[in-house]
DNA sequence: GGGTATCCTGACTGATCAGTCAGTCAGCCT
DNA sequence: AGGCTGACTGACTGATCAGTCAGGATACCC
């Protein structure tokens, strides 16, 4: 969403997520897409044969935008409570691109209560967020940076589904991100139990 | 959703709403409403000057519905915990008119995503039924029925994010009814301690 | 009976939009 | 040069759909 496009075809998915997150992927036209490429309508058809096509493939552009952000975020951090607590704050941020992504993230899950090409689409991606999570958690309890209490499954499912909730409301407006991304970090620290040091002293 | 309705109004509401949960709010025509209803476009737009009108209409009825649902469900039960987890089941619910309460509900949720008057309604509706949750939690830890060291908002937000969350995961058929439920009891349990009695013995 | 208000319809219209098509143009191969 | 291909466009078409309109039916009142 961010890199200038090279070839025209990327050019159009970039320009279908910017038209997704501004209007719904349900209003979308396909000369809105055209337009905001600088492109005609034509082209569109030329690489993807149907308005849904151009949809679908625009969903995909964007998750797999989201898997690069959340990896480039979380490359320097040492510790899986770090990575956690990183990778729940990612899509409370501010910048427009990150807005941007969410939006058309909430238009795909969305989209596939009424398509099945884009359910399967949500629920690998889903699923593959919530292994991510989970995935951090038990490394941290391993670690010593999260209490091996932790029930690493559940906890790891009620943060998605505050992430995925609160970020709706803030896509709406009923929160700013500053709030989404407090109320986030109280709900973290309410799941992983008090921050230490990792192999830290007993609890 | 589920009483005959007496006038032709109220009729065309439900049709909406069916047609609604079906196919979602943004892909439902007039023609849909007017067939699902028996009766003739022109009547629908006597009723509601344009489609926009019908589908916001059908917003609010929905969500009256709502309210009286789980009005009904809380009536006969003793305390505050009690009625906290069952107001937390109601939308995980096997019964069709649930589903498709929950379906309308989810849709609004999108709709106001780009409209405005969706966005007030989503705002109101949402407001009370946290305000709601929160209000049976603070009953419950002033009777003892819930630990009084919960923290009332935090752990209304947090639930009221995993009814939304993992509902939209049930409509999409990601969950059946019945694992959310039993998540959702999960996280009840783990938000409000274990059961006891009211008045109960000291933590 | 005549007047009129409400509820309701079928037939129509104008606008919008996805998708097609014939054809242009630049680059590349031989 | 000449021929071919892939990228690209403007102009068009057929379908769909929201909203209108003139009028029919029923009921109630005078």
């Amino acid at each position: 969403m961010t890199e200038p496009a090279t070839n025209r075809k990327h050019l159009i998915l970039d320009a279908a997520c910017q038209a997704i997150a501004r209007t719904g992927a349900a209003a979308v036209r396909v000369a809105d897409v055209a337009r905001e490429a600088g492109v005609s309508t034509a082209l569109v058809h030329y690489y993807f044969p149907a308005r849904a096509d151009v949809i679908l493939a625009a969903f995909g552009h964007a998750d797999d935008m989201a898997d690069a952000v959340a990896e480039e975020q979380m490359a320097t951090l040492a510790t899986g409570r770090e990575r956690v607590e990183r990778l729940i704050l990612v899509w409370a941020g501010d910048d427009p691109a990150i807005r941007t992504n969410w939006a058309v993230w909430n238009e795909m899950w969305q989209y596939a209560a009424h398509n099945d090409a884009a359910r399967a689409m949500v629920a690998d991606s889903h699923g593959r967020w919530l292994e991510q999570v989970a995935g951090l958690i038990a490394e941290g309890t391993a670690e010593g940076s999260i209490p091996a209490t932790v029930n690493v499954d559940a906890a790891a499912r009620r943060l998605a589904a505050c992430v995925d909730d609160w970020g709706r409301e803030t896509l709406i407006g009923m929160r700013t991100p500053a709030g989404m991304r407090a109320a986030l970090a109280a709900a973290t620290a309410h799941e992983l139990g008090p921050v230490r040091r990792a192999r830290g002293r007993a609890a």
